[in-house]
DNA sequence: TTGTAATTGACCGACGGTCGGTCAACTTAC
DNA sequence: GTAAGTTGACCGACCGTCGGTCAATTACAA
């Protein structure tokens, strides 16, 4: 094979982004790291060379995923101002809404990562959501106690368990929007859950009923039903 | 090798044993099928005989370890009557915390199965208590609004999340346990996050602060310390 | 005795990972 | 300026192991 030299962050990047798409495509485990080189056109070695093993990869993967999104989610919200219920907003809007652009990109997006095989991939960024996420919102919570919006007592705590119940709550609601997608008329029952779990975090945060209002119901019923 | 034929279901319960047993040793990806027959005494074509795959083994042990634990806490929890609270710190402590009964069991439990590695395996069984266990939890928050002491909208949708948050909590929970077995002195970090997981619940059950006690800090104390 | 179901183990292709080695570009020295 | 030395990106044949298959064999109930 013709040897082709790059700059080696390049390189790695090449490959990071490649093995994405086959995640993607293909799931986790069906992507084979011949698969991976073969597609980028090196030798398998060459894989070698910059990861350890189809497992560092993966971490890598998901560091690089994350970093992007979320720096660009904090500046946002820096720069975007309003109280504290504007921010929580805000930052659920940026980190965990930016696959909903598009019916397109939000169905490909659950039907990937929420396959059995892509679980590896789930649980490396879960961990890292977990750990850079938080900070996030603490900061926002923080400062919705100090206006007074938010009853809260333990601001680091709650601002984990908020992140836990989100995660935990994607584990549970992924198969049924994707249901919806098929079988429209379920959709008051995703809806009911989305209310529920509002007020469930209503609740946690201490904020009057009804004023968060993180999710726009007309939004979601006009999303799933267009060309439905 | 010798032919020994056994009794199918007498077979299948032996696979599902020792599949389990060396999930907990070795982890998911590092226990070979052949593993697993060689342990068994048998030849691997006999493995196909009662799984379609590795995976469907998988699930198999899954629905067989919860099922086991399921009837039981729903039988006692049944019979041991008391108000809403009382019933809701039954079930807890029976499908939950009956890892806990003595410190040896409680490490090897959260190190096995919160290994990287054990992803599929606590996948898995993660699903299955989202299908069977929340109806458990339906039927007391009922009994509990009925009686006045819960104040909760939405009684399925209520069970669901707590669910949700107490799986996603667990997992975030789960490295911070172990710490404290090598690092006693940060047992106050855990006590810490324990107490606000019992008042977000507190909050989203609309019980009145400090009345659920699920957890008895005390005995969480001595459980973590003795030995220490 | 015959049919059914449990069991066997040789066999398969694909996988993740290794390793001895290549080669172009860069550094150093005279 | 150029030759010798050094680096590290890159190559690809190769290895042991894996999950899974299947035709043959055995045990046993009807």
């Amino acid at each position: 094979m013709a040897r082709v030299v790059k700059d080696p962050e390049e390189r790695r990047i090449e490959l990071l982004k490649t093995a994405r798409d086959l995640f993607y495509e293909l799931g986790y485990e069906q992507t084979s790291v011949q698969k991976i080189t073969e597609t980028v056109g090196i030798a398998k070695g060459t894989f070698y060379h910059y990861f350890h093993s189809k497992e560092d990869l993966l971490g890598q993967l998901a560091d690089w995923q994350t970093e992007e999104v979320l720096t660009m989610a904090e500046h946002k919200v820096e720069k975007m101002g309003g109280n504290a219920v504007e921010k929580f907003r805000g930052l659920i809007e940026n980190i965990i809404s930016w696959k909903t652009e598009n019916r397109e990109m939000m169905i490909t997006y659950i039907r990937v990562m929420f396959r059995d095989e892509n679980f590896p991939l789930r649980n490396k960024l879960n961990q890292i959501y977990r750990e850079k996420v938080y900070p996030l919102f603490s900061k926002v919570i923080r400062q919705g106690t100090e206006e007074g919006i938010f009853k809260v007592k333990d601001i680091e705590e709650s601002s984990e368990i908020f992140l836990s119940m989100l995660l935990g709550w994607a584990e549970r609601l992924a198969p049924i929007t994707l249901s919806v997608f098929e079988n429209p008329e379920r959709i008051s029952i995703l809806i009911k859950k989305v209310k529920a779990f509002e007020n469930a975090i209503e609740r946690i945060l201490g904020v009057k009923e009804g004023t968060l209002k993180i999710y726009d119901i007309d939004k979601i019923k006009k999303f799933f039903l267009e060309e439905g």
